[in-house]
DNA sequence: AACAAAGTCAACCGCCACATG
DNA sequence: CCATGTGGCGGTTGACTTTGT
């Protein structure tokens, strides 16, 4: 059977929302919590399809949006993680609080991807237009590999959320409870927060090996082998890991190979995935892309500081 | 002041994955 | 397995606002 869309339910009003619209949707939901999203607007006495409801809720009337200009840090974050994940809107949304993917989505075409093209720099592989041929295969083989740990550790938070799910129907219809696309982004966040880190080693990583370079063969079958990988000499990758990584010290394990391991990562992509090894290798491709992110991230833009932030 | 162009962002559309019967 | 319903996602649109001439 043929599903009708949302344009296609006669009668049903379209376009903006009007204030009288949204108190009954916010009432309605408040007092009742949403349960099935289809049958909702009829029940909260709305001409508008579920869809539409659903969308006016996530990205509006959720008590917990926040609205108005990203910051810096969620600038940096959203640029980030757009260069592990791609146009992953929602996964990059997990990682930024009270931010919905829909509106760094919107940030991301009308700001970010202007001021890298103004740059001479690709939105999509987040490199120089003019290194595009030149350093493809070294990039994109860093890159790839890191997308594949992400797309393995999103599999697995997916399966995370399905699983939060079912606790959640549970009080789905517990006024009190705000939404079930709140819980799940509460609870990707707070399990997820890895790849952030990841990045983040990966940074410090760059500015460890810069005195303390060591060049090894390639190693790792799961690694390009065009790479050269860079290992972390354990003194500077530990405290490069504690001051960037926010993972204290004591949190790493040195192996056998004289390589660090986060048992925490390790036992995370373990639950989500098939690593040939879970030990970072920071390589020296890198480098370019983070010194563009922060060439980008400070250019000529007026930023509302977190609070706390003296910058 | 009037108009055009550019920028912004809320909302829609179509597709897909998953759950359920 | 298959058919169907539902929620969720990313791409796109278009109304509205701001800026430039």
């Amino acid at each position: 059977m043929a599903r009708s869309a949302c344009s296609e339910n006669m009668g049903l009003k379209k376009g903006p929302w009007t204030p009288d619209e949204d108190q009954k949707l916010l009432a309605y939901i408040e007092e009742r919590g949403f349960g099935n999203w289809r049958t909702l607007p009829e029940k909260a006495g709305l001409q508008r399809c579920g869809k539409s409801c659903r969308l006016r809720w996530i990205n509006y009337l959720r008590p917990d949006v926040k609205r108005g200009k990203f910051s810096l840090q969620e600038e940096q974050t959203i640029i980030q993680l757009h260069a592990f994940l791609g146009n992953r809107w929602s996964a990059i949304a997990a990682h930024l609080p009270k931010r919905t993917d829909n509106e760094i989505k919107n940030y991301w075409n009308t700001h970010i991807k202007k001021r890298f093209t103004k740059m001479g720099i690709d939105p999509t592989t987040h490199k120089p237009k003019s290194n595009l041929l030149s350093s493809s295969g070294r990039n994109t083989g860093t890159l790839s590999h890191m997308a594949q740990w992400e797309r393995a550790r999103l599999e697995a938070e997916t399966r995370l959320v399905r699983e939060s799910k079912k606790l959640l129907s549970t009080q789905n219809n517990n006024p009190g409870f705000s939404s079930r696309s709140e819980a799940s982004a509460t609870s990707t966040r707070s399990q997820c927060l890895d790849v952030l880190k990841a990045w983040q080693m990966v940074v410090s990583g760059m500015f460890a090996i810069s005195t303390n370079k060591v060049l090894e063969p390639p190693s790792s079958s799961s690694l390009d082998n065009s790479i050269p990988i860079i290992e972390l000499p354990p003194a500077a990758a530990a405290s490069s890991f504690a001051c960037f990584g926010g993972i204290a010290q004591d949190d790493l394990i040195l192996d056998d190979r004289s390589n660090y391991h986060v048992p925490e990562l390790d036992e995370r992509f373990d639950n989500s995935m098939t690593l040939h090894d879970t030990t970072f290798h920071w390589t020296a491709a890198t480098g370019n892309i983070v010194q563009n992110f922060s060439d980008i991230s400070v250019h000529d833009f007026d930023y509302p500081m977190e609070e706390g932030n003296t910058n």
